[in-house]
DNA sequence: GGGGATCCACTGTTGGATCCAG
DNA sequence: CTGGATCCAACAGTGGATCCCC
C-alpha cells in the first residue's frame, strides 16, 4: 500500500481524530487548550482566522473533531455537542446556536426524538475571551462537560413543544425571539432577504425565512455561574 | 431611484434578456451565432472558457438567456430548451443530456406531466463543431428549432416510461445505458462514488448513484439528417 | 462506438457563530 | 441589551455537457 500525499493535512499526523475516544479523554484535551491564544491553536492546526464561526471551527480542530460528518451529534460515537461560549470577565455575551428550526423536521418531531434535545444531552462547553479584544488574542477557558438538570429539561422541552408547535405549522414567521425561556426562534440566513420553500400544514407551498433556535444568553449565563461559581473566569 | 454598479456585468448592456422574445425573434438571434468562433462569443459575453459544459453556458450567454434560474423549460415564456449539439461534418459526436432521473420526481410524474417531455417539446439545437478541434476555435453551425412528431414522441414515451417506472421504484441501478432506443438512462455525477438519498418503494431510505436520462446519439443524428437532408455541415 | 466516468461553475444549504441599531 | 441581521467556509446539488477505455 502507499499513502497518499494530499490525506496527509499539517495536523493530521498530529491530532488523532476522536471518534473512538471517551468522554474523559475527550475532556483531557479541551483541558490542554486552557489558556491557549486563537492565533497558536490556527496555527497548529492549520485552520485559518476568519470572523463569527471560524472559531468554533478552528477549535473542533484542535480537538480533532472531523468537521460536518455526522448529523445529529458532533461526535457520532460519543453523543457530545461542541459549542463554544463567548464569555468576558465571567460574563456570557452572545445566545448559542443550536439548530435550525423547519416546519417538515419538526413536523416529525417530538421532543423525545428532536434533534434540539439530542444536541443539549450533552454539551463540551469551551468558554472563549469575547468583546473588546482582537480576535487573534483572545484566550480558549477552561472547558466543562454540562447536561440539563430536571429544570433545565423541563423548560427546555416546554419552549420547544411551544415553539416546534407553531413552526410546524409555519407559523414561525409570527414568532418573535422574545417568545421562550431559555429556547428562543431567530432568523438564520445570509441576509433578511434569504426565503427557502415549505409545506404548511394543509399541504400549501410557502416561502418563509429560514429561523433556527438559539439558547438566551441568560440560560447559559445561568450555566456558567453554576459551575464556575459566580467568579469571575475567562 | 440610482443604478447599482454591481449589477451592470459587461454584456447586460449589450443583450437583452429574451423572457419576453418571440420565438422567431430567439431564433433570428440564435441564426446570428452561425460561423461564429466560440472564443469570439466568450470574449463578447464575458463568458470564460472551460471544458465541457462551458460551451453550453455561453452559448445561453451569447443569446441573453439567464442561468439557473427555471425549473423546466430555458425560457420559461417560451417553453423552448435550448441545447448545444457536438458536430463534426454532418455526424453527431455524443449523446445529449435531458434531465436526472429520481426515484421521487418519477414516482410523482406521468409522461404528459413529466419535465422530460415538457423539455423535449420544442428544443432550439445548435450545432458546434466538435472533434479535434482546440474548444476556441469551434464555430458554431445553424439553429434550429424542432419539437418530436408522432412517431419521436410515441418512441421517447415508451422509453420513458419503461425507465422511469424502473427509476421510481429505486431499481435504476440495474439499469445498463443498454436499454431505451431513443433516451437511455446514464451516471451523472462528479465521479462514481457519488451516492444520494432516496426512497424506495416500500420507503425504505436507500443510498442510489444518481442517474439521469440522455438522448443517444442515433436519435440526435436522425435530426440533424432530416433537417440538414444528410449533406455535410458543421 | 458507446457505456460508464468524469469535468466545471454556480447556487443553495448547513453548521459554525457574532454584529449592531434602536 | 437583545432581537433581528449578518458573516464565512465547506459541502451538496444542479445544469451544462464531453472524456475515454473496453
Amino acid at each position: 500500500v502507499h499513502v497518499s500525499v494530499k490525506s496527509a493535512a499539517p495536523h493530521a499526523a498530529a491530532i488523532q481524530h476522536v471518534a473512538l475516544l471517551s468522554e474523559a479523554a475527550l475532556l483531557a484535551r479541551a483541558g490542554a487548550l486552557a489558556g491557549r491564544r486563537l492565533d497558536e491553536l490556527c496555527a497548529l492546526h492549520g485552520a485559518r482566522a476568519g470572523k463569527k464561526g471560524r472559531v468554533g471551527v478552528t477549535l473542533e480542530r484542535a480537538l480533532g473533531v472531523e468537521q460536518g460528518s455526522a448529523r445529529g451529534a458532533d461526535l457520532p460515537g460519543l453523543g457530545i455537542e461542541i459549542k463554544t461560549l463567548p464569555v468576558a470577565h465571567g460574563r456570557v455575551l452572545e445566545s448559542t446556536w443550536v439548530g435550525s428550526a423547519t416546519p417538515s423536521t419538526l413536523a416529525a418531531e417530538t421532543w423525545a426524538t428532536s434533534l434540539v434535545r439530542s444536541k443539549l444531552a450533552r454539551v463540551l462547553w469551551l468558554p472563549v475571551e469575547a468583546g473588546p479584544i482582537a480576535a487573534s488574542e483572545r484566550r480558549v477557558g477552561t472547558a466543562f462537560l454540562w447536561s440539563p438538570d430536571a429544570q433545565d429539561e423541563a423548560t427546555l422541552r416546554a419552549d420547544w413543544e411551544d415553539l416546534a408547535d407553531l413552526v410546524s405549522r409555519a407559523l414561525g414567521f409570527a414568532v418573535s425571539a422574545r417568545r421562550g425561556t431559555a429556547l428562543q426562534l431567530r432568523p438564520k440566513a445570509r441576509d433578511a432577504s434569504v426565503r427557502v420553500r415549505a409545506s404548511s400544514e394543509s399541504g400549501e407551498r410557502v416561502q418563509i425565512a429560514p429561523q433556527g433556535f438559539y439558547l438566551r444568553r441568560t440560560f447559559t449565563q445561568a450555566i456558567v455561574d453554576r459551575v464556575f461559581g459566580g467568579s469571575a473566569r475567562s
